[in-house]
DNA sequence: CTGGCATCTTCGGACTGTCAGAGTTTCTGG
DNA sequence: CCAGAAACTCTGACAGTCCGAAGATGCCAG
């Protein structure tokens, strides 16, 4: 074994050719001729050659941004949405929020971009990252599948901040509801809660592919006991609704996003927590201190920055040819609607 | 504005100095003059720079690793176990292989090691891979959930290739069988099938945390027909319980691991692909051509490699604050067990 | 046969920040 | 007064890429 990695330059020195011309032989240029090009390439692997992809990265961006050297800037790409309520716009400021934070620690920065009807078009958008020299972009969660196909996603390395985006295909991140639910459910039982029963909207579930009435169900199973209570998965949220559910059912513990409920319980002639408990699937739903999931938007949004900027340094930009799914389990907030500990009975 | 971005040598000309003693001031090295450096950092922040992330990781790697041949040694894992059956250890393999084509395109290098009864103690693995200078652990599955939280890891940076690890808690890589499931099974309904059914040892599904089972559960919820199929999971997968099963409950189509099945509906009067399809769960258990899910080991190993060397070049070793799980989809392969449009009835 | 132009192939320069080692200046002690 | 240390600063080398320039060749009109 020789000593020393074989470099660009070693190889064009032994092979009697410039750096440039084997550097744009390996990565097939039509610059250089047919023949030349292969027997650089024979060289190469011969020689055990493997070109360093940080470098790799490094220069493409500097050459290509003549002058307006690549500063390590990331867009965080936000979509209007008419009426978006406040606890989605705090979710989003935490994403980003978390994100700043991480890009700051690894020598980057994150910029705000907003596109949609009031605000930039896509197809600006992508002229203006294209001279701005920024190659990172982090696409916020938009109630609609925001679609950016349309943007050259051959400059871009991208990441979306939610379930699965399909146009087009991103790696993403978010938070993994399917566990979370099942921890708090294990939680709820070691506290000696028999009868969770939960309620959602159903676009909210549709919208998660059913995880969170698939944990609850899988738990359900699982723990076989008398007459386990039907989640109320509803298109609209009534008071009327959630009253005839609980009468009905007579969950010990309920679980859902909206906090009002733990009124209507009340009315309802339950107490909380001494008789009954309730735990809000998203804190930053809340509107009273209450027991919860916090789905961590922060280390979301630190984790995505990561994904992002280690694509970056890999120079790997365009769709990913198999997207994943990076997901970090809700954290447990123990609040004043549970009791503390299995009642001794 | 000044035009072109300051760069450390544009900084170094306008302040009379060289760029190493710039670059040395703003990393806050002792061998500066403390009065040089605040002057130096003070003109940093008054122009405006901004150090070019990229390049700091390139050189620094540069510098450091000068004269070895290889940029690193990622260590790939793997938990001796008494009685593997044939699939997994192909999957081991598979997991390995694409970690290794991953790795060394990006300059990094595998080796294997093996701990538990007959191999290596975790205490020997922890010296062995101190003295090799090794800072990259990815873990292979193991059936029991491998312990290794006795390892230094304060020295290590690790991936575990499976769901969840909770000893010590790392980041993780692993298909997305929830996600998968539920894809086939929409796959299944535009062919036209209309009662799938699914088996599994319930021990399989524990392990997953119930994911197969409650992906089916939530498509059989969101496509409400007559009368679901309910699934078969059992202690032990015999010909009597499926038999008794498929009779009674007449699915058309038949989702599991276990390809025996085939035969065993065959017996039953079922035509297979003309009158009752068959989906094996992970085509690497299956014993003859059959339509399935390939859980992509090679993917999945890939990735978990990316991970690893992205938190190597952070320079972040230890157990994470917030351990993540990233999933790929598995990759859906026809076979002769299906049909292959929607029959026109 | 020559001059002009187009095409094909290869090369050189410049770019980023880091680190080791070497150079220069200042200070200390015998 | 000089050897040697200490304090501080600088030079050189390094990675891969891209643009423009240089050189080589071929073709056609005059």
């Amino acid at each position: 074994m020789p000593g020393p990695a074989p470099t660009l330059r070693s190889l064009a020195r032994t092979l009697g050719l410039s750096r440039t011309t084997v550097s744009d032989a390996l990565r097939g240029s039509p610059r250089v001729d047919p023949s030349t090009a292969a027997r650089v390439k024979k060289a190469a692997r011969a020689a055990g050659y493997r070109r360093n992809p940080l470098a790799g990265a490094l220069m493409s961006e500097l050459r290509r941004s003549r002058g307006t050297a690549f500063r390590g800037v990331l867009a965080a790409v936000d979509f209007l949405e008419p009426d978006r309520p406040d606890y989605a716009a705090r979710y989003h400021r935490e994403l980003v929020l978390g994100a700043t934070t991480r890009a700051t620690d690894l020598g980057f920065k994150v910029e705000k971009f907003e596109v949609g009807h009031a605000g930039v078009s896509v197809h600006r958008l992508d002229s203006i990252l294209q001279s701005r020299g920024i190659h990172g972009v982090m696409l916020l969660p938009a109630w609609d599948e925001p679609d950016l196909s349309n943007l050259d996603w051959t400059r871009f390395a991208g990441i979306y901040t939610d379930y699965i985006i399909e146009r087009p295909a991103l790696h993403s991140v978010c938070s993994d509801h399917y566990r979370s639910l099942l921890a708090a459910l294990q939680r709820l039982a070691a506290l000696g809660y028999q009868r969770p029963g939960l309620f959602l909207q159903k676009h909210q579930d549709e919208r998660l592919q059913y995880r969170w009435g698939a944990a609850f169900r899988a738990f359900q199973e699982s723990h076989p006991g008398t007459k386990p209570v039907p989640p109320l998965i509803v298109e609209t949220f009534t008071r009327e609704g959630f009253t005839a559910w609980f009468r009905r059912h007579k969950p010990d513990v309920v679980l859902g996003h909206n906090t009002e409920a733990i009124d209507w319980m009340e009315n309802l002639g339950a107490e909380v927590p001494a008789t009954h408990g309730f735990v809000c699937l998203n804190v930053l739903m809340k509107t009273r201190p209450c027991a919860g999931l916090d789905l961590q938007p922060r280390q979301l949004g630190a984790r995505a920055c990561e994904l992002l900027i280690a694509q970056l340094q890999r120079n790997e930009t365009g769709i990913p040819e198999w997207p994943s799914t990076t997901t970090i389990p809700a954290h447990w907030m123990d609040g004043p609607t549970l009791r503390s500990a299995k009642p001794s009975k």
